[in-house]
DNA sequence: TGAATAGTACGTCACTCGGC
DNA sequence: GCCGAGTGACGTACTATTCA
């Protein structure tokens, strides 16, 4: 593996990888916030196999094609391995956190989210104790399930279902319906042949588009879920930045009582 | 204005996990 | 152990944006 300091490389320029013998053309080096490996696509000016590097510190790690695959085929299977389900972390977090707003939980029922759930207007205060304090900045839950600062710019959108739980209301959300299909896509068979080598043919691909037709609507439900996830994670953070705002504000407030009270 | 690049959506494969 | 659901990774197509 030979090493190329960062600096060397940048976006477009020919590189000499010294005792390789290659000069290589770097297409893209993607560095986000100094992450501490990246992967960047290198096309080879004289050598026809692919190349690519990963960034550790301040250097650029050069490795061959069957390295990088091994290294990624390993990282992959970790990921695999660590990662639970989107509908487990958020289900964990909104348990965690005691029903924390800005939390959707994501249930069985998640795919009619068309139903209405009620909305009320409510204070959110600093000590959750749902009475807003003296000089505190609350926040302001309309009935339309916007959640505003006092300066009136909308915050987030939320709705609170029947528990107490805040959630984000159908509208907010991507609607989906499950395709339960009524006829079956172009080059489904439905009838079987079995006992002929025909038919058994016929059969397997039957049951394989019936599996990618089920596929194409996991992945499509998968994407659903995650893009709540995201927005759910999003709104998490609008909450909490809020909650930090408001408490600073109220420590602020008390110690100039404090210190009005000692003069 | 056309090429390059970025962003997004979708389909498929490979794999894990949980229920039976 | 088998099977179905869920999901990450990857490739592809399409659209929007940027830039020379």
């Amino acid at each position: 593996m030979d090493m190329v300091n960062d600096s060397e490389v940048t976006q477009g320029q020919q590189t000499d990888l010294g005792d390789t013998g290659q000069n290589i053309s770097v297409v893209h080096v993607a560095i986000p916030n100094q992450a501490v490996q990246v992967q960047s696509v290198i096309q080879p000016t004289s050598q026809p196999s692919v190349i690519h590097t990963t960034h550790q510190g301040n250097t650029i790690h050069v490795v061959t094609e069957d390295e990088f695959e091994e290294a990624e085929g390993k990282k992959r299977r970790e990921i695999l391995n660590r990662r639970p389900s989107y509908r487990k972390i958020l289900n964990e977090l909104s348990s965690d956190t005691g029903g924390i707003s800005g939390m959707t939980k994501i249930t069985e029922e998640d795919s009619n989210s068309s139903q209405e759930v009620p909305t009320h207007t409510i204070q959110i205060a600093s000590h959750g104790d749902g009475i807003p304090h003296t000089g505190v900045q609350t926040l302001t839950m309309s009935n339309t399930g916007l959640v505003t600062s006092p300066g009136g710019a909308t915050i987030v959108q939320y709705a609170q279902g029947p528990d107490g739980q805040f959630f984000i209301p159908a509208t907010n959300v991507q609607a989906y319906q499950i395709a339960t299909p009524t006829s079956l896509p172009q080059g489904v068979v439905m009838t079987t042949a079995m006992g002929s080598p025909q038919g058994v043919g016929e059969e397997a691909s039957r049951k394989r588009e019936l599996r990618l037709l089920k596929n194409r609507e996991a992945a499509s439900e998968c994407r659903r879920k995650k893009k709540e996830y995201i927005k759910c994670l999003e709104n998490r953070v609008a909450v909490l930045e809020n909650q930090n705002k408001t408490l600073m504000e109220e420590l602020k407030s008390l110690k100039e009582l404090y210190c009005q009270k000692d003069a």
